[in-house]
DNA sequence: GTGAAAGCGCTAACAT
DNA sequence: ATGTTAGCGCTTTCAC
């Protein structure tokens, strides 16, 4: 192994002049620095993180938390703050929570100890009060994505998922449909109630209230999709549309509706949430709110590589839009002749 | 920070000591153990990664080069690699490739120089000579996913396109489709390559060569799908059946059938490969080839452990299966009345 | 502008 | 079974 030992030897300098050509800092001649460049070369030298890690506290490696790399939702949070971190020469280290504090508490703890320099945390989760002192200790910065306000946090990026769950609801009523179920996530998820109050602005404004909808609570699987709309169907609302949870949810809802024989959305129309890959491929392609979570991550990191630089961001609080997206599942109330719309 | 020090002060030991019983390697006294827990405990002590690596040469860390986190398919596999890692106590640090053989270079490079302890590879592109020194003089364990034989690798783990696509193929033959059109991911691909190998010898079982179909050449995308299908349809090859490189290319050649009034699987059947999350959900849903990416990046993984704690694994080339998922995207061939079923 | 010296926190020979 | 000793490779005062 080359070490900065040999590189001094060969350029004829001391390893603080070859640390300084490294690191980029304190004063170094032209003359050394070009003759140190090229003993570099020569010898294809590069530093050891590990002892430079250890020396200097730093380890250029930004961690990140999300719920579970291997989803496709948050494996796209996890690209962009790869890109942005490359883009500033730094590494992401993974580490799933699994939407479980005591996983999301070792995978916290994990990351710091492995000497990252700054946290991405997309938790599910309050952060553990001795965690946040081990964040504190450690000084350690954070920026928080999607997340209540952590302590902790010196910045946060959110996914305005009241907004978006606002104008998916305001479409549907503005649609006609008036008896829609909300197939929900748990309400111990942040997004979850922020799409709720976002549901309730929405009815209000036709003078209605959560009430007057038919919500159930489940998880963000499709086959709670399929599951909720068999007892939806069962239960004899006289349902006109549904807002599934998320996609997943949707595509679930979707298999029930077909296999009860509605159509969609001549029937039933079909709301989704989140714009995955096969939002656009589900028949009849899914109307949906659009969450960017490659750029809440990019953002994210963007934050924290500027907070780590020393600088100060104007905004310590992003909210990033989730646009609608309307495709075909949504469709337009007609009262079948001799139908009484309102009944039931 | 509380050090080594700070542990062996206050259980009245020596600092080797204190590590022996962290290390969990020679003689510690059951009363010096007890002394030393309860010292870390009260002190919370966690041991810094950086003085250990630096001094051990390990970091108890693998690395992981795949194409791309943001995509799910290696998502799933990046999933795989990180739970066989945790299981054994270890962290995954992913860097991408992007198929770009500088930028798996650079990768390959950044995680030695990490210190990560082993590596796993899953490549589009050979190793660079430079990069594979660097690997050799590092003595970093490699296991290879997916990839030809690198010099550098201890072991590899391979899904088994060839027999795959070979049953794929099997099942459109055996439908009864003579007029086949390939749309092939392009042949730098060691994957489309076995792939063809299978299409090959399903052909060669009905006497038929890879001549006898229409093949195309494209990347993995969507767009090709449409694209490679509306130029298919334009040829005026009677094309029967289509087997698409993978799902994502399905997608869109599903999409350009549907636009040109072509029914699936009446008109035209559909095969895909890889089995994602949409395959299910495509309309009608898609026969394909499943490939268990998570399952790779699994085994994998524990090979790598396996060898990063001296063992020799008794098997260096493990081949896993990817078997044919039977949907309704894929008919059999009825001739219609007065078609001239081989004309063309 | 450059070099000498000290030491980051830990492990592993070696000695006892 | 335990302690002593000598660094791992690097950065960073502090002199000059």
């Amino acid at each position: 192994m080359v070490t900065i030992n040999d590189v001094s030897r060969r350029a004829g300098v001391s390893r603080s002049t070859v640390s300084r050509v490294i690191a980029d800092n304190g004063y170094v001649s032209e003359a050394k620095r070009k003759l140190i460049e090229a003993a570099i070369a020569e010898l294809g030298y590069r530093p050891n993180t590990m002892a430079r890690g250890l020396r200097s506290n730093r380890s250029n490696m930004i961690g990140g938390v999300v719920v579970d790399v291997a989803s496709p939702f948050y494996a796209q949070m996890v690209g962009g703050m790869q890109k942005a971190a490359r883009a500033a020469g730094k590494s992401v280290l993974i580490a799933s929570g699994y939407a479980d504090q005591a996983e999301e508490s070792r995978a916290i703890i994990e990351l710091i100890d492995r000497s990252c320099d700054g946290l991405l945390l997309y938790l599910e989760n309050p952060i553990r009060e001795d965690v946040a002192d081990i964040i504190r200790t450690s000084r350690t910065p954070v920026v928080t994505i999607g997340g209540d306000e952590y302590p902790v946090a010196r910045a946060a990026v959110r996914i305005d998922n009241f907004t978006g769950a606002l104008e998916a609801m305001r479409l549907l009523l503005a649609q006609g449909h008036r008896h829609i179920a909300y197939l929900s996530g748990g309400l111990m998820y942040r997004d979850t109630r922020d799409r709720l109050r976002g549901i309730r602005a929405a009815l209000q404004e036709k003078g209605l209230t959560i009430d007057d909808i038919y919500v159930e609570h489940g998880d963000f699987e499709e086959r709670f999709g399929v599951a909720g709309t068999e007892r939806l169907l069962a239960s004899g609302f006289p349902v006109t549309a549904i807002f599934a949870g998320d996609d997943d949810v949707a595509a679930g809802a979707l298999l029930a509706l077909k296999s009860a024989g509605k159509r969609v959305p001549e029937d039933i129309s079909l709301m989704g949430f989140d714009d995955n890959f096969h939002a656009r491929h589900l028949t009849p392609s899914l109307t949906t709110v659009r969450q960017p979570v490659d750029e809440a991550g990019r953002v994210a990191a963007q934050l924290l590589i500027k907070i780590l630089a020393g600088q100060v961001p104007e905004q310590a609080e992003i909210t990033i839009e989730a646009p609608l997206i309307r495709r075909d599942s949504v469709g337009a109330l007609v009262s079948p002749p001799g139908r009484k719309e309102f009944a039931g």
